[in-house]
DNA sequence: CACCAGGCAAGTA
DNA sequence: TACTTGCATGGT
């Protein structure tokens, strides 16, 4: 199907500008996989600067393995967490994540690891405070399985350019990404971070589009004429 | 000062 | 099923 193709090359043609512009992210911005599963869950609707602040607090207090935190109790974990905000609930959430990984796999990452992406995928969404995005979060940084990350700045860039509803399920704008992309983890890895930076600098609520690296790109799905900064 | 950030679960209709 | 609301700190 020729509009299958349209959709490909655009996607490619985003992501190039994307790259241009910024360079690669390097994410994601932690020291293990441990570290990438804690900053997953503190960083649900949550400025990164603080997360950075709450995992700082983790380190020096030495809690961060599964171990340590296994036995913590809750409020000294809240402590801890406090700049990255919800510290109650994420502590709630922490806690079930990491009862989970002792529990079904004695608290080894290699074991978790290394079951199939499907199989993981749905495990992770029957834990407390792991919804979809924080979830594949998990599956691409932490485990490198091949699965596309779509968050509020993904939605939003890509409704803003006529290329997915404004309301489109979380589901179906992964499967546009994972149906016109190849299924590379780097591709995916770098994709999506460059997605959040593109959207943190040029398209808050707020939007700053006139440097955008995405500015007119898409001249196939969107008409020239139609502004994409009225949504 | 108001607004909002790399969401999610629970409650309501 | 489809909305709404609570959760909370810190930067702009």
């Amino acid at each position: 199907m020729e509009s299958h193709d349209s959709r490909k090359d655009i996607l490619m043609e985003a992501y190039d500008r994307m790259y241009q512009h910024f360079g690669s992210r390097h994410w994601w911005p932690a020291q293990s996989t441990f570290e990438v599963i804690i900053g997953a869950i503190l960083t649900q609707n949550t400025a990164w600067a603080n997360v950075e602040k709450a995992i700082e607090n983790i380190k020096a207090a030495g809690g961060l393995s599964i171990k340590r935190l296994f036995d913590i109790p809750d409020e000294t974990l809240a402590g801890w967490i406090r700049p990255s905000g919800y510290f109650n609930i994420k502590t709630r959430r922490l806690k079930a994540i990491i009862h989970f990984i002792v529990e079904r796999y004695e608290g080894n990452l290699e074991k978790m690891a290394s079951v199939p992406l499907d199989t993981l995928r749905k495990e992770l969404l029957n834990i407390y405070g792991i919804g979809e995005e924080t979830a594949d979060s998990i599956l691409l940084y932490a485990f490198e399985k091949p699965i596309f990350v779509v968050d509020a700045y993904t939605r939003r860039i890509f409704a803003r350019h006529r290329l997915v509803g404004e309301k489109s399920p979380y589901n179906e704008i992964q499967r546009f990404f994972m149906g016109n992309l190849p299924k590379n983890v780097p591709l995916f890895n770098e994709y999506h971070a460059l997605i959040v930076e593109t959207g943190k600098t040029f398209c808050r609520r707020k939007p700053l589009c006139y440097s955008c690296p995405l500015l007119g790109f898409n001249s196939i799905f969107m008409e020239k004429s139609t502004a994409h900064t009225d949504l």
